[in-house]
DNA sequence: TGAGCGTAGTTTTTT
DNA sequence: ACTACGCTCA
């Protein structure tokens, strides 16, 4: 970490100030509105970029004709995104066009650069500057505390939910005492803000801070100190923000102050591709820019370099279908390609046998498997097609699984470090004072609690009194007393040794590594493994310090396998990629659309997840294959699907459709020729559906007999019983499907068979 | 202290 | 189906 921007930044770089250089040469290829979303250097500017328009591009250019127009030094420039991958292109992309060390530049994320900020003032804000960051791990863990330390039933008012309550507040720039909704209120009978007030109380006392208060606290320091806003403000001339539709309410207004110094603010994003409204992110700040700066001048990014004109109207026409936006209409001059393909399928599995046939196909077409990616919703859909493509032999990756830093070992190996660094760090020290096993269980650690409680100091300090004490007794005694002596050897070793060996011992003494060895099971020795790799990561760093902001901050997946590979991840994980060949499984209601999305979040959430089926097809340059299944095992039960309504929002002129089966919806179609025969394999699966023809190539040649009702079973007003969503009352009918008035759930579509009359 | 068992909850994810 | 958690009992 760079703290110097007092020192070196300020320093006039004579090379660059006020030197004119001619930038033409990178950026003759840019087309009309892309260079004048470059040149636009003066005042606010929006740039609406929409998929596939060279909005990387434009960003980086942008930054480089700053800085080497002379415009600015690089550490008058602020430039935020929003992971730590795409900081990092930023910063290769515009160091390869500047051709100059960046030194001391503010290029990063918003946390990492709140962060960066919070250092340098933390008193102002009760904390001192060398405070912890608490990942979403040790929130939880503090969380529960407070629920206990409150009496509240953690059972009934789970911690994850308080935590995504205060979480949203943090969003919203709100601290304890300005939170005036009424937000939590159903939560804990109204003690919610009791306990986050509790909350920030103890974070304090940690002398730590979780990531929605590094923004948060940014803003109350600049609110608290006008001094060292204004400070900021007069440093940065130029400000960047990358996909800016997913900023939250207090990106937002941390933007807003610093902007308000030169005004030069440029935020580029695409209110098509916002699909974080779920964690707090307003597209309504994309809506609102040209409000809260005046003149703002907006440039519009519509022409489209990435997909064939198919797969670009097949996306298009799709989105059209929210209101909720501020509408572009994206254009390209690339070929017609091939149109988009809608398959519909038996279940899962003949999906990922389909889908891996037509990959194979791909392959030996001289498709490389790299451009390759099967998009999914959810994270536990890629298992079938984990284990088809390991049947088939398939090579494939799937992206953003468990990241290195998560791992249980990595994080108990960070925890003694932070031990180290941080005496106070409570949950640190809580974490591994028993790991491995030293006899201190529930009933010692309770011990500590009390005494740390009372005497106000943290665990480690109760630890050194317990152990001078009789208190504790015996193993359990003598384990804490050598805990402590080994700690504070190791922090004397801290000043002296070099990191790498410094974990190496730490390892070997507490008995963590010859933990691991001894254990039998199959993770263990991949357990040891990483342990090594992080002995090796430490290498990089210089001090302990700057390897513990550096795993809080940038948390980032470990590098994905080198070979040809089919990839395959979650539609959020997407944003941002692109592939020739683009698979979308699963378009079906209430898998995708997310039942739980529809159900929480109404319109609003049924537009995102639209968003997220435009953000998928827009990966595709060459090809795009949407499917569904007409049944589906989900959480180990089976159930009968319908088509997703985006499926049918595809527009016949961009899309090829395919069924190996007909779904429920066209069950009531008089002239199809429905045979009784059982499958066993299929009837095993309690299938609930009244008949189901399965017709492939022409031919129909299955059908599951299951009990029908009888008709007339099924009237509008007729009260029913639905296992899922129980008691209602029917509103409408469309064949074998019920529009049902829940007395719980509200009103849903549902199938028929999966009712009983009430 | 730890194994064994029952229960509940299973979208998306960065930092 | 699978996991994570909390509770009971040896």
């Amino acid at each position: 970490m760079n703290d110097s921007f007092d020192l070196a930044e300020s320093s006039p770089n004579t090379q660059s100030y006020g030197a004119k250089i001619s930038a033409s040469s990178y950026w003759s290829e840019l087309n009309k509105d892309q260079r004048k979303a470059v040149e636009t250097v003066d005042g606010p500017v929006l740039v609406l970029a929409g998929a596939g328009t060279g909005k990387t591009r434009v960003l980086t250019t942008r930054l480089a004709h700053i800085l080497d127009s002379g415009l600015a030094h690089p550490g008058e420039t602020l430039t935020v995104t929003f992971t730590n991958k795409a900081a990092r292109e930023m910063k290769d992309r515009v160091e390869r066009l500047v051709r100059r060390p960046m030194e001391g530049w503010y290029l990063g994320t918003f946390h990492s650069i709140a962060a960066r900020v919070l250092r340098k003032h933390a008193e102002l804000v009760g904390l001192k500057s060398n405070f912890t960051i608490l990942d979403t791990d040790d929130q939880l863990r503090l969380l529960k505390q407070g629920l206990e330390a409150h009496d509240i039933d953690e059972k009934r008012w789970p911690a994850r939910s308080l935590g995504a309550i205060i979480n949203r507040w943090k969003d919203r720039g709100l601290a304890p005492d300005q939170v005036t909704d009424t937000e939590g209120s159903d939560f804990a009978n109204g003690r919610t803000l009791e306990l986050y007030h509790d909350y920030q109380e103890r974070l304090r006392s940690l002398n730590a801070a979780d990531f929605g208060d590094l923004l948060m606290h940014n803003l109350t320091l600049f609110s608290n100190d006008k001094g060292v806003l204004r400070e900021y403000q007069d440093r940065f001339r130029f400000i960047l923000v990358d996909e800016y539709q997913d900023t939250n309410v207090s990106q937002y207004l941390w933007l807003r102050l610093l902007a308000q110094g030169h005004r030069n603010i440029c935020c580029v994003g695409d209110d098509d591709q916002s699909i974080y409204a779920w964690r707090g992110a307003e597209v309504g700040n994309i809506l609102r820019f040209e409000k809260d700066f005046p003149g703002a001048q907006v440039i519009r990014l519509e022409r489209n370099y990435r997909s064939t004109s198919h797969i670009l109207g097949a996306a298009s026409d799709l989105i059209a279908h929210n209101r909720d936006r501020l509408g572009k209409t994206l254009w390209t001059e690339s070929n017609e390609g091939e149109k988009v393909t809608v398959h519909g399928l038996w279940d899962g599995e003949a999906e990922a046998r389909v889908i891996g046939e037509h990959i194979e196909t791909e392959r030996s077409d001289g498709q490389a498997l790299n451009d390759i990616a099967v998009l999914v919703r959810a994270g536990h859909q890629t298992r079938p097609f984990e284990e088809r493509f390991i049947q088939i032999g398939l090579p494939y990756r799937v992206i953003g699984v468990m990241r290195f830093y998560e791992r249980l070992e990595i994080r108990d190996a960070i925890a003694y470090l932070r031990v180290i660094s941080q005496e106070d760090d409570d949950l640190a020290f809580e974490r591994i004072i028993n790991r491995p096993k030293r006899g201190i269980g529930v009933t010692s650690l309770q011990k500590l609690h009390v005494v740390s409680r009372a005497n106000g100091c943290s665990l480690m300090a109760a630890a050194r009194d317990l152990t001078d004490s009789d208190e504790l007794r015996g193993a359990t005694r003598t384990g804490l007393a050598n805990l402590i002596s080994h700690f504070d050897r190791w922090r004397n070793l801290s000043a002296v040794q070099a990191l790498p060996s410094l974990i190496q011992t730490i390892l070997d003494d507490s008995g963590y590594l010859e933990m691991w060895r001894k254990d039998r099971s199959i993770q263990a020795p991949g357990r040891l493994e990483n342990l090594n790799e992080l002995i090796g990561a430490l290498d990089e760093f210089e001090t302990l310090d700057s390897f513990l902001e550096h795993i809080s901050l940038v948390m980032d997946n470990a590098e994905t396998e080198d070979g040809d590979m089919v990839n395959v991840m979650t539609l959020h994980g997407a944003k941002g990629l692109e592939f020739d060949s683009v698979y979308l499984p699963g378009w079906e209601e209430g898998l995708f659309p997310h039942q739980r999305a529809l159900d929480e979040g109404g319109l609003h959430a049924l537009e995102e997840e639209r968003r997220l089926a435009y953000v998928g097809l827009t990966r595709a340059r060459q090809r795009a294959t949407v499917s569904y299944a007409a049944n589906r095992n989900l959480f180990g039960k089976w159930s009968s699907e319908l088509p997703s309504r985006f499926v049918s929002e595809l527009p016949e002129e961009h899309v090829t459709r395919t069924s190996e089966i007909n779904t429920t919806a066209d069950l009531t179609e008089p002239d199809l020729d429905y045979q009784n025969i059982h499958r066993p394999d299929i009837g095993r699966r309690r299938s609930n559906w009244g008949r189901y023809a399965i017709r492939q190539r022409n031919r129909t040649y299955e059908t599951i007999a299951v009990e029908n009702h009888a008709p007339g079973t099924f009237q509008i007003g007729k009260r029913i019983f639905h296992q899922k969503f129980g008691y209602g009352k029917i509103t409408d009918i469309d064949g074998n499907k019920l529009e049902v008035s829940f007395e719980k759930a509200g009103l849903k579509k549902v199938m028929g068979s999966y009712v009983e009359p009430a």
